[in-house]
This record gives structure tokens, C-alpha cells and sequence, in this order.
DNA sequence: TGTACATCAGTGAACGCGCGTTCACTGATGTAC
DNA sequence: TGTACATCAGTGAACGCGCGTTCACTGATGTAC
């Protein structure tokens, strides 16, 4: 029979806790900059627990880029009447102001792109389905030109989604300048040449 | 009188090195994660002395990512007969499997910039500088719509940097697979969209 | 009803190691007289 | 010509600290008989 000091799921529930802190962390201060320690301080626990819920920092990576993924599926997936306005709205909450400022909840893209690359086998199928996920969705939702001329859809939806990470991180790095705002602005307005359907020259 | 142990620069010379040193390893092994002791080893010279060179390890960030940025410009500047084949070239040689696979000598916002906004204030106004200096060279070159339509010049080449960055970026995290490969191409045939000057709907 | 035992999430000290930085020192050279 | 001194790039040991990870242990709970 189940033994319980604890509540039920109150294991499950220190785990969610301990990657809910990481994700948080890791985006505001970077993953190779962020100790074990430090997340389990958030979560109220000693360092030492972490390896009853995690194999290594790296396996908490992986786990940390996934859930970062889903938690925005809400902000992209609220659904409007009309295609060309749901890829507005998706752009303009993206390539945004806000999505600088906030680091802590920002996409994982914007925020650890740079370490990505050296996290870990896990990270890495991860973000390619994920943006499989993402570009898949705005593909599906941008016009054909008219004579079918390139780029393709698919291509369109691949070059926004570079656009739009490149735009925010590189706009985080410029701080809250001027200069800051117009690479969010200027890729917005940029970004619309793509959205419209290519026309024949 | 100068006394001189040493020939004459030798310590410019060996300052040199070792932002040679930290500009290739910070690249492919990440700011944070590469040590004071790793750059001067690799100079063949003890931690000790990095300090007879620079105030801090921020000091020394900001250094690399200036010289990172000079080290590319001549592969942008190499001048063509045409304005419209000079950018296809940039795109072409940036947005490339080569540039993606070299991060050593890459361009410094596509290997650090997850780091850069906690990297210290130096960095911010050196990324602003040669931010403005490409994106003023690719607005020169850009064509002007017909009728003048949005999006402007400016905001294409603020939106073709952001684009840029992005993909390479975004490339490396997908490591050399299919999907990478397929960011990096897509990524320059959606860029050629906002190299054509757009025209009134 | 009472007691010995099993369970297990979390503790806290320790492991070896590397970090950024400081500082007294070295040793090869040139200058002063 | 010889000797005392100044210069200075670099050495190497040490500072306090935090890293990722391990592990014997705690203590609250439930089970067995």
C-alpha cells in the first residue's frame, strides 16, 4: 500500500515547483549563471533534494525549455475570425515591448538562445519541435500569392519565426532605448511584407 | 627613458592575445562559462597577469565583442558593382551553414546574445554603434518602393538584421539537421521579400 | 493496544573543483654615477 | 668598468566563494503482528 508523510502527488508537486523556479531563473539570469542552489532556495528546499527529483542540472534543462514552450501556447493560440488578424495579433504581442521587458515568462528562444546550443542532447530535439509546432500553425494560416510565386508559405513562416526571436533578442540587448523600440517597430512593419502574400514582379 | 625588458609593444602585443583568445572562446564555450584561467592558458600566460591588462572579466567582454564586430566587416564591406547583388552576397555568406558551423569566428550576436543584456554596460552602447553602422549600410543600399509604401527602407534593414540574427542563431540551437539547414534557406529566400522594394496593394 | 519495522521526501555536511581577484615577489633589462 | 638602483611584464600562491553532486542521516508517517 502507498505509505504518505506527505499528501499524495506532494512529490510531483516539488518537482513542478523546482522547474516552474528554474524556468523563471534561467530566463532572468541565464542557465550556466543560475546554481542549483539558487533554484531550490526558491523552492524552499536544500540543494540536496534536487537530485531525488532530477539526474543532473542538464536533465533540468530540458524539462525547463519544454514547459517554457508551453506556457506560451496560450498567448499564441487564442483564436481570432480572420487568419491575417491572428498573425497580426501574434506579432504584435511577440515583437513587443513587454516580451523584452519580461524575461522571466518570455519565450525561451529570446532569452537562452545562445546557451541552447551547448545544454545538452535534450534541448535540442525539444526546440525543433516545437518550432515544428509554431511555424507549422502560422503557415497554415498565410496566403498563398496569387501566381504561387516564392517564397513559399513554409518559407515565410520559417523566415517570421527567425525575424521575430532575432528582433526581441536583439532588442533585449539594446536595453530600453530608442534604438531598442525601432528594432521592435521596424521588424513589425517589416515582418508584414511577409505576411502579405508575395505578388509577381 | 623607456627600459624595455621586452621588445617595444610587447605588452599591447600580449593584451591583443588575449582578446584574441577570450573573443574565440567566449564564442563557442559562452561567456560565463569560460574562465579568466582558460583565456590566459590559452595565451600561454598565468591568470595573474590579466590584471596588468584589464580592470575586470566585464571589461574584457566589452573589448571582444567590439573586436568580434571589426573582424566582420571585411566580409561585409568587399565592395560589388551592385547594390542589390551586395546584399544578396551578405545574406548569402551570413545566413549560411559555414557561418552557423564556425561560431569561433562568428558574428558575436549570434553567439552571445542570450549573454549580452547581463554582461555589463559597456556592451549595450558597442552593439547599439555597430548595429547602427550595418543597418546604415544595408539602408543605403536598399530600393525605395515605387510609391513610396511602407515598409521604409529603414525598417526593412533594421527587420533584414533582426531576421539574420535570428536564423543563425536559431540554426545553431537545431544543430546540423534538416530543420537548420531548412531555417537558414527559407530564412534567405523570405529575406528577399524585404530586399525588393515593396509595392502598393 | 502496543511495538518493531518499512517507507521516503528532504536535510545538511562534505567532496573536489574552478571561479574572479589580489598581491608579494621574480628576474631580465636599462640607467646613474 | 663596476655596482647600486629603477623599471615592469609576468608568476604563483592565496583569498573567499559558489559550483554540481553524493550520501549518511532525520523524522513523520503507515503497516504488520
Amino acid at each position: 500500500m502507498t505509505v504518505m508523510r506527505y499528501p499524495a502527488g506532494h512529490k510531483e508537486h516539488s518537482r513542478e515547483r523546482i522547474v516552474d523556479a528554474a524556468a523563471r531563473l534561467f530566463r532572468t539570469r541565464g542557465i550556466t549563471a543560475t546554481g542549483i542552489d539558487a533554484v531550490m532556495a526558491d523552492v524552499g528546499l536544500t540543494a540536496g533534494a534536487f537530485y531525488a527529483h532530477f539526474k543532473s542540472k542538464q536533465a533540468l534543462v530540458g524539462e525547463v525549455v519544454r514547459k517554457s514552450f508551453v506556457e506560451g501556447r496560450p498567448r499564441v493560440f487564442s483564436p481570432e475570425d480572420d487568419d491575417r488578424k491572428w498573425i497580426q495579433g501574434v506579432l504584435r504581442r511577440y515583437v513587443s515591448r513587454a516580451h523584452r521587458d519580461e524575461p522571466e515568462t518570455a519565450c525561451p528562444l529570446t532569452t537562452l538562445i545562445s546557451e541552447l546550443p551547448r545544454a545538452g542532447e535534450a534541448v535540442q530535439p525539444i526546440v525543433a519541435e516545437e518550432l515544428e509546432l509554431y511555424a507549422g500553425l502560422l503557415e497554415e494560416k498565410l496566403e498563398d500569392g496569387a501566381e504561387r510565386t516564392a517564397p513559399t508559405r513554409r518559407q515565410r513562416a520559417l523566415g517570421l519565426c527567425a525575424m521575430m526571436v532575432g528582433a526581441v533578442a536583439l532588442s533585449r540587448v539594446l536595453g530600453k532605448t530608442k534604438l531598442s523600440d525601432e528594432v521592435l517597430s521596424a521588424t513589425r512593419a517589416a515582418a508584414a511584407s511577409l505576411i502579405e502574400p508575395p505578388v509577381a514582379r
